[in-house]
Formats: structure tokens, C-alpha cells, sequence
DNA sequence: ATCTATTGATAAGT
DNA sequence: TACTTATCAATAGAT
């Protein structure tokens, strides 16, 4: 149908094979959309082009998920319930692994244990000395941990005070020089005035006490 | 196409809807297949009859299954990957649960403590106390019902023996009462064989002694 | 995109 | 169900 005949082989002409796709496309989709209200069929349809472009087609009434669901349920073959299955297994097994830890849980906490041997419950108690003397041992570390933490803040505390020690004797020590030389100031001050002008000033004393 | 036009809409004649979906099935397949090659592109087309007969049509170079993870890829949609995340969440979920409990069965067990805080460890010192008390309490209980049975064992076995002496009483009596009436017997011959013939018969001495 | 000559599909009839 | 055929629909190639 059109202006000669074709013959179906993949169109080598890149541009021509784009063009025929989305003719034929447009064609087909209708096609599907009219078998399926004409008959009342359903339909699903799904394309990509060379170039990766996706269309698909399916009868409104259903929804690809429902039409696969029953196109495996048909024909049998398997699209998504291999993996389906594979994961239920899985979740079997680990509610089997789980209830096998919840069970020894509760036994490890003292609970349910009317359905333990003698044998099981001699071995349940070894069990639980083993864990409460690793339990004990750990709290010792800890107190031992901590009783070596505040040693070590108390040495800290001693070195900082031994330093602030040395600090303050060093202010002492410039306060003391501080004050010999205001003294000594104070002496160069009286002489002059005792010279020449034969007037006198008070020495200023200074505030020392304003910062305290 | 054909000899009149027809309105896109569901055919009522059933027999004529029937043909209708042959002949045009046909012609979708065939048009899937052509796009398929002429264009490069991939095709899946799945078709239910009215009654239910299932066609297809894929591309050769790939599956079914293929193009459809390529359509969820492409398109976002989910086709089976909803189950399959709800199931994949729930085996994360499990594995977590799981992994919490195999956590705590090992801090009961006793190790890897180091992870623990001092309050958790005290915690876990308290569960553990509380289980081996349980545990003690319930082979208590054991021993218990044990040293009951073999009380009520010995108490049987008094009984038993209380009558087999009881047994062995009457027995004695039967014999002693048997004896009697024997030297009761014996008398009466004796008596006899003084009478009219004069003749002695000596006594047979039952063996009582080899049942002993 | 749009046009249109031509082939292809198919509705109705047999 | 299958074949026929008149007619409509699709589309290849050109513009």
C-alpha cells in the first residue's frame, strides 16, 4: 500500500526506517484500539523504535499488570513468579530463622521453659552463667575505665593547678617589680622637686584597686 | 476497507464479531511483525479473544519478559516489581528483625559487649539474672517432681509388699491349716489300722521346703 | 508535515 | 470455515 510495493526487510535508510516507524506505528496502535472495541478483545500492545522510544497500547478496560498476569496464567510460561517464589522462600525461611530466635530469647530471659528437657535446661543455665560473668567482667572493665579516667583528670587538675601556681608567683613577682618601680619613680620625683622650683606636687596614686 | 465503512464500536453480532477478530488479528500480527522487521523495532503484542483464546506476537530477538523490564525501565511503571518490592521489603524488614535479635542473643550469650553502654549492661545483667533464676526455679521443680515419683514409687512398692506379706501370711495359714488336717488324716488311719487289720503305715513327710 | 498513487486489509456476500 | 471481491484504509515515496 503506497506507491509500489515493499518488501519486508529491515529499510536500511536510517531516516526512511524513522519514518516508516512512526507511519506504521501510528497504524498499528489504531489497529490495536479498534480490534479491541470492534471484537471486544484485549489488547496489549508495546513498541520501541530502533532508537529506544517506547509506545505502548493497551484496552482500557485492563491493565498490562492484569493482561500479563493472565497471559501467564495461559500460557504458563513464567514472567515475574520466578522471581516471586524466590523471594517467598525467602521470607519462609527467615520467619523459620526468626521464630528459632525468638524461642531461644525467650528461653535465654527465663520464659517458656516447661518445654525444655533437664538435659536442655543444665545446658540453658551453663549458657546464661557464661553471658553474666562476660556481662561482669565487662562492668569491671568499665569501673576500672573509669576509676583510670578520673585518676588521669586528677593528675590533668594537679598539672593545671601547678601551673596556675607558677602563673600567679610570676604576677606576684611583676606586681612586687611594678611597685619597686613606682617607688623608685616616686623618689627621682621628690629630688627634682627639691631643686630648682621650689614648689611641690602631690604624687598621684594611682587607682590600682579600680580592677580588682 | 471492505464493502462499506463500519463504526469503530463494538460489533453485536457475536458470530460476526468472531470473524471479524480472525481477520483482523491476522492483520495486527502481521503488521507487528512487519514493523518488527521493515523498522528495527521491538514488539509485543498479546491478544484475548472475547471467549478468551490467547495470540502473541514478540519480536524475535528478545522475549517477552525482556521488553517488559525494559517497559518498567523505560516507563516507571510497575509491572510485577510491586509485589516483588512489597516482598523484597518485607525480607528487609525480616533481616533487620532478625539481625536485632541475633544482636541481643549474642549480648545474652555474653559477647560482643563492648558496644554497650554501662546502663545497658546493667540492663542486660538484670534480664540475665532474671532468666537464670527462672531457670534454676524450673529445675527445682524438675528435681521435685522426680524425688515425688520416687516417693510415690517407694509407696507403691511398701504397698506391694505389704500385700505379698499379706499373701505369704494366708499361705502359711493354708499350710498350717493343711498340715492340720493332715496329722488330722494321719489319726484316723492310725485309729483304723489298730480296728481289724493290724498294719502301720509311716507317714509321708510332705517336702515343703523346695519352694523355698 | 502533507499529498496521493498505489498496495493492503477487510466487510459483506457466497 | 474458507473464498471472493468491492471497497475502504494504510502508507511509500515525493514534495
Amino acid at each position: 500500500m503506497g506507491r509500489g510495493k515493499i518488501e519486508i526487510k529491515r529499510i536500511e535508510s536510517s531516516t526512511n526506517r524513522q519514518v516508516t516507524f512512526t507511519k506504521r506505528r501510528t497504524g498499528i496502535l489504531k489497529k490495536a484500539r479498534e480490534i479491541s472495541v470492534l471484537c471486544d478483545a484485549k489488547v496489549s500492545l508495546v513498541l520501541f523504535s530502533s532508537t529506544g522510544k517506547m509506545f505502548e497500547y493497551c484496552t482500557p478496560s485492563t491493565s498490562l499488570k492484569d493482561m500479563l498476569g493472565e497471559y501467564q496464567r495461559t500460557s504458563g510460561n513464567k514472567l515475574w513468579d520466578a522471581q516471586h517464589e524466590h523471594l517467598s522462600a525467602e521470607v519462609g525461611m527467615m520467619k523459620k530463622e526468626n521464630e528459632n530466635m525468638r524461642v531461644q530469647l525467650r528461653h535465654l530471659m527465663g520464659e517458656d521453659l516447661n518445654s525444655l528437657t533437664a538435659g536442655e535446661l543444665n545446658r540453658l543455665e551453663d549458657s546464661l552463667e557464661v553471658g553474666i560473668a562476660s556481662v561482669r567482667a565487662k562492668q569491671m572493665e568499665h569501673i576500672h575505665s573509669r576509676t583510670q579516667m578520673l585518676k588521669s583528670n586528677k593528675q590533668i587538675l594537679e598539672e593545671q593547678n601547678k601551673q596556675l601556681q607558677y602563673i600567679m608567683h610570676q604576677v606576684d613577682g611583676n606586681i612586687t617589680e611594678l611597685e619597686q618601680s613606682y617607688h623608685h619613680l616616686q623618689a627621682e620625683r621628690d629630688f627634682a622637686a627639691q631643686g630648682p622650683g621650689a614648689f611641690r606636687v602631690q604624687p598621684i596614686q594611682p587607682n590600682l584597686q579600680q580592677n580588682k
